[in-house]
DNA sequence: CATAATTTTTAGATATATCTAAAAATTATG
DNA sequence: CATAATTTTTAGATATATCTAAAAATTATG
């Protein structure tokens, strides 16, 4: 028993972690792609909707272990160890949706807290054949791409739908709003990832667009709708 | 803040419970189907691989919580909610080691611990659409039955082995030991759930057995393959 | 049935992850 | 640059799940 569980916290402190863990790891590792640096207490404990100072205290502890580089009171950010794990759990959650969504048939919209879930099972070989057993899907059910199993993803260079001028023609490749909210309102619109737009025109006055899809249907978005939608020019 | 921690509170004390309180549920699930009634601290406690002094406060958690009865010093069992809710989880177990043997083809001896981390996934959505992706299995890969949703399951007339007399034909239905040394000897053997045995002849001196296979190989296996594997006769 | 053996419980710790309230440190602003 | 605002940290709690050591209760045995 003594030998167990001494074995076990050994584990703990080199390669594996808590959910806990994971999951500040996930929340920093979008945290640094958002801002493009170091991260601060406050802007984490938002994410994870916890108080500064258990942040602080989780934060100390994380450093200790070498997933992040911490400095007190001038933010952190991600080791190399820190970002592969982060990079693994984002494999991990997006390689469940898109079985969620292809295989089960849940909607785009319904899978997010289910790979919440199932994205903290540990075992690479079962990730590794669940990629496999998807024909190594390059991108989960909303177009945000899944890194491969030494970690590699493609950059991808979509570009916000309201960037585009009257005219152009794109495909809808992704989005930055990941709400519910929203994709249950695109669905109710009939726009899905992977169709064509055609910008019709831009109402001046509050930025909506007039979209053109491929069934010839037009349909009016508001400017919250267009800064929501990634798209691939170019096309 | 207050008011999400307090339903996350209220929830969990009423139909929500941690991966260690359904540790145990299973566990006591398990303990009880084995000896026919009232399950004690110590078996628990070694079934779970902990101290009594843990199992003695967890169970009086338990117990407030509804989930079993329990009477100091006297044993204890599950309630109809506990039954309930551990029936829940081996379905869950059950299903998932189906879906890793029969679409991501692990071997039946690989799956127990990945399991054992899946089954912990809540959502009742996702075990439905799976039970009906897999095409409602009726057992996992070791023959165990599978619950369907409202808990219910067949109990099996499968006997062991080592009850058979010489020159009865049986099929392969099941095991008692679950071992992953167990599960790699039978495939290394070449014995196979759902296969036809017929018994050649019985080893008065220890009770080994010499088993004739469909694949007209004639294999001896000891009295503890024989009381490891369960058949149904009258095939 | 008295004593020994076993089982269960109590008492007091520990580790993890969280909280609140207040103090300290840092950054922004007139 | 002094003060205000913001951010971070400290200090002291709490809940969960575990431990060890010892006491208490129960059960088995001569």
């Amino acid at each position: 028993m003594f030998c167990l569980s001494y074995l076990v916290s050994c584990l703990k402190r080199n390669s594996m972690h808590s959910f806990t863990e994971e999951n500040y790891l996930k929340a920093i590792y979008k945290l640094e792609e958002k801002t493009g640096g170091r991260v601060n207490n406050t802007d984490l404990a938002k994410a994870l909707a916890i108080h500064s100072a258990t942040v602080t205290d989780m934060l100390k502890k994380m450093s200790e272990r070498k997933w992040i580089l911490y400095e007190k009171s001038k933010g952190f950010k991600l080791t190399g160890k820190g970002r592969k794990s982060a990079v693994g759990i984002i494999r991990r959650h997006r390689l469940w949706e898109v079985f969620l969504v292809s295989k089960l048939e849940f909607g785009w919209d319904e899978v997010h807290e289910i790979a919440e879930q199932l994205e903290h099972v540990q075992s690479e070989d079962l990730i590794n054949r669940l990629d496999s057993f998807l024909g190594y899907p390059k991108a989960d059910p909303h177009g945000d791409p899944i890194p491969d199993e030494n970690g590699e993803f493609m950059k991808s260079e979509a570009v916000l739908l309201s960037k585009l001028k009257a005219g152009s023609k794109a495909r809808f490749a992704g989005i930055t709003d990941h709400s519910t909210a929203f994709l249950s309102y695109l669905d109710k619109i009939g726009l899905a990832l992977g169709d064509t737009i055609k910008i019709g025109s831009i109402e001046e006055f509050d930025q909506s667009y007039i979209l053109q899809l491929k069934s010839k249907k037009e349909i009016i978005v508001s400017s919250r709708v267009t800064n929501g939608i990634l798209v691939v020019i170019n096309y």
